[in-house]
DNA sequence: AATGGTATGAATGTATACAATTATACCCAA
DNA sequence: TTGGGTATAATTGTATACATTCATACCATT
């Protein structure tokens, strides 16, 4: 009796909705509006050939995702990320990407498991010619197929929330030499997980988080998070 | 120069904006619109008294959290809390209320130590009195006590939310006999912290989860979650 | 010159009007 | 009766108009 009711769930996901939100959300992410600017609705709206209406309900996301602050009857003021932030979420994720792995090693399918490994061999062969720009691309791709592998949209969404936050960070170290040793780490969570260790998966992928945020530390790479004053 | 920018960040939180947000967010957690129903834009409106902007850019916030659905020019859906995401809140609610515990063990003022030993006692006297309703709201308060305490925007945000989220489920099984074994559980946790043992306030705190979660399932109390379909 | 108050402008908050889309009902034909 | 197509109604999407709030500047007073 109730079978139509909201079975075409991939609609139009991100043609027109939504294309205001993730447009501001970008330029905040890639350091075009920078810490502490003050958005203004017109202004955005013209940008982008809107009016304020579909600006202020982007507004309203972001204030919710902590890319901006929204002070009632003043304005909407971008939230940049701090470095401090950016070490949270790093040992944050390191919790749950361990926990993702082992659910990974749980549920994963044949499909998700071949593509992991299709994965892994690209990003090598990738490293091995020196092309940066896969390798950032194929990172993303791992870390969203383990995503989906746990078999918890709770989860799921969450690490991609914040594998998103950290995007412009991400970039950059993957392009250092740490390319390559997160390649190899990548294959390890992944024979961990074919082998249906999950003790071992956690683990690996937790030291995985631990070991990208250390290098990232050691090689001042996050400095254009830091923060300026506060 | 740059002094005035956004000083005043606590100013109206929750007076006027956001009244129609939690309001809906609210009627979703308690139940009254029901999984799958549809949240017509003007009817919300009419009830409380505003028009449709606010109500949109309320559904916009709901969607970003994950309480409801939004098809575009559809409509609005209830996404109900599924068993298995409560399941999953609690398993990854275990891992980062861990890790809250071990940086409140770093973090913790004089003055937030102090209002927590005072939640502990409170909670202890209430519960030899039976007073249920009281407990769930120490209960509430040792927790924020606690996300409040780790010195982490990021986790404590993150906590509040999921904390939030099971809002239901909790009230009920604190009403059990859970009640004094969660207190318990929390004086543990508050002397780790006390104590500066950053690995007994991880673990315990890990548990108390674990614990907290197990007992819903023995006790069947979070049925009301139970998935009708799917 | 410094202070305080008012006026003005600019931005946000909200309501409403209009456009576009979708669902429903009805009719007609096979 | 069934199937399809069109018309109509209802709902969402967007733009705009109006209301309110806040910041700035100017002016008057001391």
């Amino acid at each position: 009796m109730e079978s139509n009711e909201l079975k075409q769930e991939e609609i139009d996901k991100y043609s027109l909705r939504g294309r205001v939100f993730h447009k501001i959300r970008e330029d905040i992410l890639s350091g075009k509006y920078k810490d502490h600017e003050e958005l203004k609705e017109v202004a955005i709206g013209n940008e982008l050939g809107v009016s304020r209406t579909p600006v202020r309900e982007a507004f309203r996301q972001l204030e919710l995702e902590g890319l901006i602050q929204i002070i009632p009857n003043r304005g909407a003021y971008v939230t940049g990320i701090k470095a401090k932030d950016v070490k949270d979420i790093y040992m944050i994720r390191s919790k749950l990407e361990g926990l993702c792995a082992r659910w990974a090693t749980e549920h994963i399918t044949q499909e998700q498991m071949e593509e992991m490994e299709e994965n892994i061999y690209l990003a090598e062969f990738h490293a091995s010619k020196g092309h940066m720009d896969q390798i950032a691309e194929l990172d993303n791709r791992f870390h969203n197929i383990l995503y989906e592998s746990c078999d918890s949209k709770m989860l799921e969404h969450l690490l991609k929330d914040f594998h998103q936050y950290v995007w412009r960070v991400r970039q950059k170290t993957l392009a250092s030499a740490r390319g390559p040793v997160s390649n190899h780490e990548h294959r390890g969570i992944m024979e961990a997980i074919k082998a249906h260790d999950a003790d071992q998966a956690e683990k690996l992928a937790n030291q995985h988080m631990i070991n990208a945020y250390d290098n990232m530390v050691k090689n001042g790479l996050y400095d254009i998070y830091k923060d300026e004053e506060e």
